[in-house]
DNA sequence: ATTGAAATTGCGCGTTG
DNA sequence: CAACGCGCAATTTCAAT
């Protein structure tokens, strides 16, 4: 990854659907020497894909938090990462170092919802204590979420 | 927003490159018509743009961790998000309920770096305190193409 | 439906290891 | 020499009107 390859991909950040020409420019290389990088890019995996950016308001989700997960004793990673997968309010879940064990991310319709949504996490077994923080406001966002 | 809308931003968010033709195809309606629905999104919002999904070591980043703010008495929303702007490190930050005031979500190039961050931060004077959790590994991802 | 822009592919070239 | 990445140009697909 050099350089040249870095530009590309802040580029694409910015805007992922910059034109190969576009961005061409911007890089000094010629359009299809700038579709090839972006192809091997993807191949090796520095690009994993494309996605619009969707205000979740869209879908009705006007609720999100961040909700700390503390396993019960014994539990296997793959289990719960396969718990966490059936439950379609959870945009992003991370395993952790500190008190919690995990934290998800998620969003919900409102405050009810969430409320509906931990209990449903705790049916499950593998999770037997939750910790919300609710988010209030976005205060920085680097558009590359 | 009607659910041709829905299924349309479902179907950008897989893939956000997607032509017009195959979405039209998939939720049965012309080309332009798409074209004139994504355009009347962006206009309102719904979608907030476009973006390629990089995978974070691509820029050398080989820690991710959730660091929660704890803000100086006084400390006003504006002040902090102008501060955390001009922290390149930040991916997203969110004011949120509970014990911390705020939470960042950051990338560094390792854990060194992580706490020259957040020596850094503190500089600033409004962040006093901070807790952080580093990310372990990612168990679920919601978004991608 | 038409017209123009963008993406895609074949090919030959120069550089590099 | 072999592998790689580039630019040019021709073709096809896509976007905009």
């Amino acid at each position: 990854m050099d350089d040249v390859g870095r530009q590309i991909l802040a580029l694409l950040t910015e805007d992922g659907r910059r034109s190969y020409d576009d961005i061409a420019r911007r890089v000094s290389l010629s359009a299809p020497a700038v579709k090839r990088r972006i192809d091997r890019m993807r191949a090796d995996g520095a690009i994993r894909g494309f996605s619009a950016i969707v205000d979740p308001e869209a879908f009705g989700w006007r609720t999100e938090a961040l909700v700390e997960l503390f396993y019960a004793p014994g539990t296997q990673l793959h289990e719960v990462a396969a718990s966490l997968s059936r439950h379609p309010e959870i945009v992003e879940a991370w395993s952790v170092t500190g008190d919690a064990d995990a934290i998800a991310r998620v969003r919900t319709v409102d405050n009810a919802d969430l409320e509906r949504f931990i209990a449903d996490l705790q049916l499950d077994g593998q999770v037997i204590r939750t910790r919300s923080q609710v988010i209030m406001s976005d205060l920085l966002r680097a558009a590359k979420a």
